[in-house]
DNA sequence: ATCCTAATTGATAATGATTATCAACCGATG
DNA sequence: CATCGGTTGATAATCATTATCAATTAGGAT
């Protein structure tokens, strides 16, 4: 995983730090979707010293390096995740629990929209809202 | 269309102010996605003395009283569209143009999914992103 | 190992969109 | 028309993110 990175910093010209290196290293670590502030506080533990511009400047570049994805989640922040197998998300309104899926017959669905409306398409972005089965149904907010 | 809004303002004790209806008038007159920047400005255009946070307010307002729907579309800021039927976007990522559409099977797939792992579905968003066919195929940014 | 240079960093200022604050104002009801 | 609570506009504040910039440093060339 670590590989494409490096591949790709070199492609550039680009460097290795050892806050890029630790910034990968608890970004891969989790297995859920973060927002750069969240692990802006993660990284902290490990070293104070790392800025959060820093945080911010990698995420990006994880992104270009398409070892993270940025899914628009997480209300007005940007959340990330391990650039994985496409998915899309269906997010509990109360209790704010994320569950992925993934459902063939609407990926191809929407290739013929797409197509239909003579647009090629390149990506999209899905999420179901609703009560999780956690979460009381007869309450507000 | 505003006796929807109308009716709301009553049942909450809230006032219809000329900045109010201007509002309501500009936004229903125009059939297309606005940010509450753009509508701020074509508002100024009428009415100069009309402050933007009251712009900012009213859309607020106008979606809570049913009468507009926020779309997250337009990059960072919140866009607005009058409510009618339910429908998704299909969004050019060069030239920013927007189609709307509805897939019935898709729609009936999603509950399904939601059903699936438990939830109870409320509400969905689905953008799709890509080339349009005026736009050239083999060219960058 | 030493140099060099361009990339990177952290602190901080700046930005852009939205929300909160607050005194002055005004719409609705009686 | 008097009263009162909702509303307004200007402005400050917030929040997430990006830009700036002097100081530092990785990494290729000597
Ligand atoms: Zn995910
Ligand atoms: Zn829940
Ligand atoms: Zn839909
Ligand atoms: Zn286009």
């Amino acid at each position: 995983m670590q590989h494409v990175f490096l591949t790709h910093l070199k492609e550039r010209r680009l460097k290795l730090t050892p806050q890029r290196r630790l910034i990968l290293d608890v970004f891969l670590g989790l297995r859920r979707h973060v927002s750069a502030e969240e692990l802006y506080a993660l990284i902290q533990k490990k070293d104070p010293s790392i800025g959060q511009a820093t945080v911010f400047r990698s995420m990006k570049l994880l992104v270009e390096a398409g070892v993270a994805q940025s899914s628009g989640l997480g209300g007005r922040s940007i959340c990330y995740e391990p650039n994985r197998k496409h998915h899309d998300h269906l997010i509990c309104t109360r209790c704010g629990a994320i569950r992925e899926f993934r459902s063939e017959s609407i990926e191809r669905e929407q290739e013929k929209i797409a197509i239909a409306h003579g647009f090629a398409l390149s990506a999209h972005r899905m999420e179901l809202f609703g009560l999780c089965n956690v979460c009381p149904k007869g309450s507000r907010s």
